[in-house]
DNA sequence: AGGCTTTCAGAAACCGCTTTCAGAAAGCGT
DNA sequence: ACGCTTTCTGAAAGCGGTTTCTGAAAGCCT
């Protein structure tokens, strides 16, 4: 069980007594935090080197009460959505000399009875939330505890004044939904929304209908189904539709992986897309430009998202103040699937 | 710049105080590394529920000489393909206690000059090396010392026994190509390579000479091309070829993204897939299942290969011996692009 | 030259936990 | 009742750093 390294890890002695010098002055070297006459940095740089000393992680932090690490809580990880979302936060976690720690919520918390919150404050020295599976009353209590907290596409549970970065959902779904109706005429339009709950999901809901009243089209519950953000349950959905006769003109499918479902349904049943049926998407994930039809969908710039995200809390770690919200704009993606760009390319 | 937090953590002293035991006691009822009697251990547990304690991390850590951490070093995240591995990863991990730190290797390792290597055997019990960027002189190093390291979609530098994780690529691309010459009857099937170096690419390749040689097919150097596993560039050598009138029945692609570009490259040029000509990829990504034609594919376990690697370096870590090499199998999946199943479904 | 500030370096006190070592108490066989 | 295990517990020594405190040496001014 115990594992045995073979040669032993050279320490901060060991440079200092190579070097002739304190432990306290190699310290000193490694973090400049005190000056150090040219010639003894000259002395511990050419000890460390010899050594191929790298200090301890956990000794520093335990020393240094900071442990350079921020954490990111996510639900399940699947879709394409997450690697831009983890590259913009870990990317910008690294510009600031962070680490960062990746934790997935199977839901699983507090397991056994013991309160073992996976990623507590021992392990970083803040958080970036995104899943909805932490209870408000924990995030209450990290954040009473003055625990740095930023929370990704969900608000913060009233009172809190937890940093949030989230998108224009909205405004993006609205954009979406009245380019299917003024530019192609579709009158008979579907939702499908996301998971239950699902804060973008409620947003993107909220900027269809305000699209189809400020159009005076019916808001037809016939046509609001279930997607989930999901390929198979959004298939499902449009499959049953087709089997009850339910007549629509276009599908906004709530996101791509919903989308893609749309039209493999679609396709299957002898619908043209987008000749009989127009079906747009929203997050534009790389995949989107690529299908047959090109999805036309909305841009939501998931890496700034994540980057945004992580700059916040480490601002917030370092003690500076920071906006409550950030709300990143997204873009309309025009291509083939709304009825546009008929031919190839 | 300093982070105060409001009320201060309580520590096992704290808990050992309010217990009227020693902190020795309090740690044996943590990991219960000695027996305790029932009484004592109750009142340590009330004392630690009262505090709502939980012990520091890094404190542990420097005591138990574990980080109960793995890293995983990766190349500039993006794609589709992330996702499934760092799920297949971080679950594996998370059900052996580990927590997962992740590196994404943007290339500029020693800057500076200090050797700071971003996740080295200080953070973490042990490394899966995804990434090509880690030389094979640092891999030594690594390994030199005792540290474990577990490879994923790339071998091992010659003479270190450091166990890998990859795919089947070989057999896959054989049957895949095997499919063409027996079932559709190809004689003149183009290979399109991956970037330069890439080992996929050049067990793919193989399986593809192998599949050309057992049937008494000719390897023509003017059907090989470079695909770089990218859809534009597989797409100009689509179009290279077409324009000079090179004669093909077939394309392997190499992967998934450049067989869509070759679909793309013929398609524009009013060649029909897969009546004129049959191409297939390499991947089963999930746009492979939804394109018109649907794509002809191998199917990769990507999920399986980063719980495997997980599960592999996690054993090593535990000192117990693992297999050098891991093979997983591919899937031959036939859709519509070779010829099969001309019409829908 | 003497007093005062700066600059640089070391001793030592932690940081919060694990683990060894040793001892007290309790159980057991005869 | 007496030695001998066995069971439970505490004191204390680290783990490898950071940081405070203190002091020596050097620089500066009058």
């Amino acid at each position: 069980m115990t594992v045995q390294r073979s040669p032993k890890r050279a320490t901060i002695s060991d440079v200092a007594r190579l070097a002739g010098v304190s432990i306290a002055t190699v310290s000193r070297v490694l973090n400049g935090t005190a000056p150090v006459a040219e010639e003894t940095m000259l002395q511990v740089n050419q000890a460390i080197a010899a050594l191929d000393f790298a200090p301890h992680a956990a000794a520093r932090t335990l020393a240094g009460r900071r442990t350079d690490t921020i954490g990111l809580l996510l639900p399940e990880i699947s879709g394409a959505f997450y690697s831009p979302l983890i590259h913009g936060i870990e990317s910008s976690a690294r510009e600031a000399g962070f680490d960062l720690l990746i934790h997935t919520t199977a839901d699983r918390f507090r397991e056994g009875g013991r309160i073992q919150l996976p990623l507590d404050e021992h392990n970083t020295d803040g958080l970036l939330v995104f899943t909805d599976r932490l209870s408000d009353a924990e995030l209450a209590r990290f954040h009473g505890r003055g625990f740095p907290l930023v929370l990704l596409y969900r608000s913060a549970p009233a009172g809190l004044d937890i940093p949030v970065v989230t998108l224009e959902n909205k405004a993006g779904a609205r954009g979406l939904v009245e380019h299917l109706i003024v530019t192609h005429g579709c009158r008979r339009i579907a939702f499908l929304a996301g998971p239950s709950g699902n804060e973008d999901s409620s947003w993107r809901e909220a900027g269809y209908r305000e699209a189809l009243r400020a159009h005076g089209l019916d808001d037809d519950p016939a046509l609001h189904g279930l997607g989930d953000f999901d390929n198979g349950r959004a298939r499902a959905t449009v499959q049953q539709w087709l089997s009850q006769g339910v007549l629509f003109d276009a599908i906004f499918a709530g996101d791509d992986d919903a989308a893609m479902g749309c039209i493999q349904a679609l396709t299957e049943a002898g619908r043209r897309v987008p000749e009989d049926v127009a079906v747009v998407g929203f997050d534009d994930v790389l995949l989107a430009g690529l299908m047959i039809p090109r999805l036309t969908t909305v841009r939501t710039p998931i890496e700034t998202a994540g980057r945004q995200a992580a700059r916040l809390l480490i601002s917030l770690i370092q003690g500076e103040a920071v906006e409550q919200l950030v709300l990143l704009p997204t873009e309309l993606v025009i291509r083939q699937s709304c009825g546009c760009n008929g031919s190839l390319h």
